[in-house]
DNA sequence: CCAGAAGGGCCAGCAATGCTGACCCTTTAT
DNA sequence: ATAAAGGGTCAGCATTGCTGGCCCTTCTGG
């Protein structure tokens, strides 16, 4: 199975907003409404569309601060990979864990109230799990921040 | 105006998952659908809620490439400073910008295809700005990965 | 103590949308 | 030449979205 064309056009326009209709999407995209439908089913059941989500605004819900945590590690075992995995997924204020190539290992995000909470955050942190060094970056303003894959670079 | 605990679970479902009936939604969070519907609008008049969206798979659409990009400019010039956004608004596969406190003054999150496709969008970055430092952080793995605003630590 | 405002519950009802099946037609591939 | 894939159109039912109206309880301030 593969992507079209019209495929594309439809996960643009739902990757952007998904509040529309369909007869009105099927129109965007340039296709009558029967198909639009049975594809947009399609791509749902081979979970190239995964969810449907409302996106807030984190500003007014009192989460103002992002701070992304560098890590480095010297325990590189199993039984401490597990661990770590088990420790950030507990922890909601983390909202995105890359294993990297190069000097970090680890990069995390974190979403937190304010210096206190991501302070609170951090203490409950290191103390569920070993780590040998973590540099903490603070975010200072979002330059940019999309939903949207870059569909048109494929 | 302020969020109460029914927003709030009302917000916590819907940044779960939109696909829900507001009958169904209104069981969940306790309320009849009439309260509940009238709590979303508001929400939404509010900007609470920011829009409604489709999440997609980055795999299932030759998308599997993670980069992050740590950047060092020596010109803090405001023109400098607009230009940059100019730049990172107008490369798609650029996901998110943060300004950081700190080593680094930006943080780039990059989304491509493949380690060509990577190198052909740093060529173009920097033909287009002149940056005095550029380290990519290649991810190796997402161990995790949420859109779900820790509400509950507000 | 009383009055008013806020907000939830219930109900009714129309309009719009979601969803499905059936059938035809064109294009493409074997 | 034939079959399969996929788009177009249409019909139609069930569900949902959305709105207004009304009542009741709770809370708050005079």
């Amino acid at each position: 199975m593969l992507v079209d064309r019209f495929d594309l056009k439809i996960l643009e326009q739902l990757q952007r907003d998904d509040s529309v209709s369909i007869a009105q999407l099927a129109e965007k995209v340039g296709l009558s409404v029967t198909p639009c439908w049975r594809r947009i089913q399609r791509l749902e059941k081979e979970g190239v569309i995964e969810k449907r989500i409302a996106v807030l605004n984190p500003g007014k819900l009192d989460l103002g601060l992002t701070v992304f945590v560098m890590i480095k590690t010297d325990k590189h075992s199993q039984a401490w990979l597990d661990a770590f995995q088990d420790v950030v997924q507990s922890f909601p204020e983390i909202m995105e864990v890359n294993r990297l190539a190069g000097e970090f290992d680890y990069l995390l995000k974190v979403i937190t109230r304010d210096n206190a909470a991501y302070d609170a955050f951090y203490k409950r942190l290191i103390a569920r799990i070993e780590l040998s060094n973590v540099t903490s970056c603070f975010s200072m303003e979002q330059v940019k921040k999309t939903t949207e894959l870059p569909l048109d670079q494929r």
